[in-house]
DNA sequence: GTGATTATTTGATCTAAGTCAAAAGTTTTG
DNA sequence: CAAAACTTTTGACTTAGATCAAATAATCAC
């Protein structure tokens, strides 16, 4: 198990996924923040933030072996282990409760995504922001302010406004 | 396999899972439609919906058994076939080929959903309702503007004149 | 360390969509 | 089939947040 797993460090602003290259590895962060993002109109819009003891891919693409819209980079100087996608499906196949386990934490995962679409649209710029806030308290301060206004999809200059009055 | 299904009839309007209930069935239609709401200052919420051919839960209630915050009703009156937890649990535990099936699709249901979440943040009320036309065109016509209006974020006033506009 | 990028703040408008209220249309049900 | 109960439309008004523009502030690279 040990060798499928490979240690790397990615520095500040450095990408680690390309859009038009399939996500064949998942990247479990030791330490620092990788983001997935899309571009929208040439703009880069956040869509999630990794940090320490979470994995991070592109997941339709690392799922289904194709391309996706979704990039990845490093937002600050990352380290963490490498698994690729076909040790991965060693794994599922020498311990099929893998495969319970992994279909029990996408209820999570799921739970996560159906209360993000919630928030997305009921909450006022100031509510999504409180939330976003709460969902990344460990990390929310490190991350760029543009980048948590795209995340949530408000303007900088809204979020910016919203910082100040309180 | 036959008799883990049930078939099973919903009149308009009924109640097919209360969110105090754990979902421990899965029901794949074979006609009509069935939604899934949540409750948000006493009003009803729409969080999406399912016809021919898909299979409706309470995701993360059906996964963890536990109760979760969605309800199930009927908007048309629906047959479908039931599918109880435990006989899937079976299915999963027989035939694992089953299991790699179930991840793949997962892959799929996330690329929905994270393209439902970009849809959210970046469309005007048009665009949103043109985008829900187009992921449901097949049924988009038989579900009550309400509804529409909650699932997509926005006034049933406002889509009111979304629709006259045009 | 200093000039050059890049990120954030502040200000002045503008507009899409929300709110409240009431009228018109549809469905349901006894 | 008529009254009641919903659903949808229309109107007048308000507001949160977008846009455009320019000034600071912070960070990076040589």
């Amino acid at each position: 198990m040990k060798d499928r797993l490979q240690l790397v460090t990615f520095t500040k602003g450095e990408l680690v996924l390309d859009a038009n290259q399939v996500s064949t590895k998942s990247y479990f962060i030791r330490k620092g923040i990788l983001r997935t993002y899309f571009l929208k109109d040439g703009k880069e819009i956040s869509e999630y933030f990794c940090s320490k003891d979470e994995w991070i891919n592109s997941p339709k693409s690392f799922m289904q072996r194709k391309t996706d819209i979704y990039y990845i980079d490093a937002i600050e100087t990352t380290e963490a282990f490498s698994l690729h996608v076909n040790d991965l499906v060693y794994l599922f196949d020498h311990f099929p409760e893998m495969e319970r386990y992994s279909r029990l934490s996408m209820g999570t995962i799921f739970g996560h995504l159906m209360e993000r679409i919630a928030s997305m649209r009921f909450a006022s710029a100031k509510e999504k922001y409180i939330h976003f806030c709460e969902s990344y308290h460990e990390i929310y301060h490190r991350i760029p302010l543009g980048m948590i206004a795209s995340y949530i999809g408000i303007t900088q200059e809204t979020l910016s406004r919203i910082r100040a009055e309180k």
